[in-house]
DNA sequence: CCCGTTAATTATCTTTTGTTAATTCTGCCA
DNA sequence: TGGCAGAATTAACAAAAGATAATTAACGGG
């Protein structure tokens, strides 16, 4: 009998599928759960390994040669995530993927479904439309770059992803704004002051 | 008779292409130049265009409420350009594309093809790695924002693309690192001066 | 070849951020 | 509940960036 869970993730995921190809999707397929800090992906890991968040919360981080540790992004339930050094470029990971909460995913090795669904139009589809989504996310986390203050990108994320004030510590939230917590810290004061005025 | 560079354009961009589809692709195709200043596409257009750069480069900038304009990408010979709130969302551009030096392009309507090539494993195909090569480019893009200081993202940019140096100019390059143009000199005079030392 | 426009640099000052370290806060567990 | 570890805030100072304006450089057209 097929696992109600993938199948809806399939469901989800590949709109208009062929339900023939489930039994061979849903068999390359694992659920896992992920406790607080457990490593997801580890920095160097060439890991083809692609994931449907069903709960909880992914952090993507790099540690540069001072040994300084930043954010480069997170994940969040409803959303996929993979070592994209890995998926897209073929490459080892350079980051490393951790979950900040209880985290349960459900699992594909990407390799294998490429394999399972070559030149299937609902594969196709749903991955054009994966990465499209992905690309326009990025583009828009580009201009908040080029055109936005870090205290205006902080003001858009709390509003864009107001729970993340609460689930990520500020000094994840920080980096992940380009900054340091330490001025992190001064833009809330600045802000707080600027209200009660 | 079938424009040899039209016919050129289609099979570096559709490897594998039947030939039997290039006429129809070719007659949605126009090839077209732009002379420096010439905007392509202006903030508000909804414009399906999408073009091919032969040669040439086209700056993509916005101004914001308070009159300041950033430049949030460059696009130059052998990329392909096209509004990305157009094409990717299907709404009017935020951004003005122009053309920095003279620039020619081969440029076809996508809605067009969009439809001639439905379901042509080719089209999807090369769309897809077109989506892929952008995605990947803009996470690298985001990385350089999150991982370093506009100092380093310009030691990147001229090591990566030097001729950019002599073709654009710093105002542009500054607002594309995310800085201002009077930041930019500073760093240029710091860098120059940590090597005469 | 001069003039006018624009770009680039420099100067001055203000604001913000980075750095480092001290201090306070918070949650947790022994 | 006392204490400990990590997080957040604050402090103090240095470095960098923004804003504005003045100066210099570069360039293209008349």
């Amino acid at each position: 009998m097929l696992d109600p869970d993938k199948t809806a993730f399939y469901i989800h995921l590949f709109k208009g599928i062929d339900p023939a190809d489930l039994p061979g999707l849903i068999s390359a397929t694992q659920q896992r759960q992920l406790e607080p800090g457990d490593v997801y992906i580890r920095e160097g890991e060439n890991s083809p390994r692609l994931a449907y968040i069903k709960e909880g919360l992914i952090r993507c981080y790099h540690i540069n040669e001072k040994g300084i540790e930043s954010t480069v992004l997170l994940r969040w339930e409803e959303q996929i995530v993979a070592s994209y050094d890995s998926i897209l470029l073929g490459k080892p990971s350079r980051f490393t993927y951790h979950a900040l909460e209880a985290t349960s995913i459900v699992e594909v090795n990407y390799d294998v479904i490429q394999k399972l669904l070559a030149n299937k139009p609902v594969f196709e589809q749903a991955r054009y439309q994966f990465v499209l989504d992905m690309l326009a996310q990025s583009l828009e986390r580009i201009e908040s770059f080029v055109l936005q203050t870090p205290e205006e990108r902080y003001l858009q994320l709390i509003q864009d992803k107001p729970d993340l004030l609460q689930r990520v510590s500020d000094k994840h939230l920080a980096t992940l704004l380009g900054i340091t917590p330490v001025s992190l810290s001064r833009i809330r004061k600045r802000i707080t002051s600027r209200y009660s005025r």
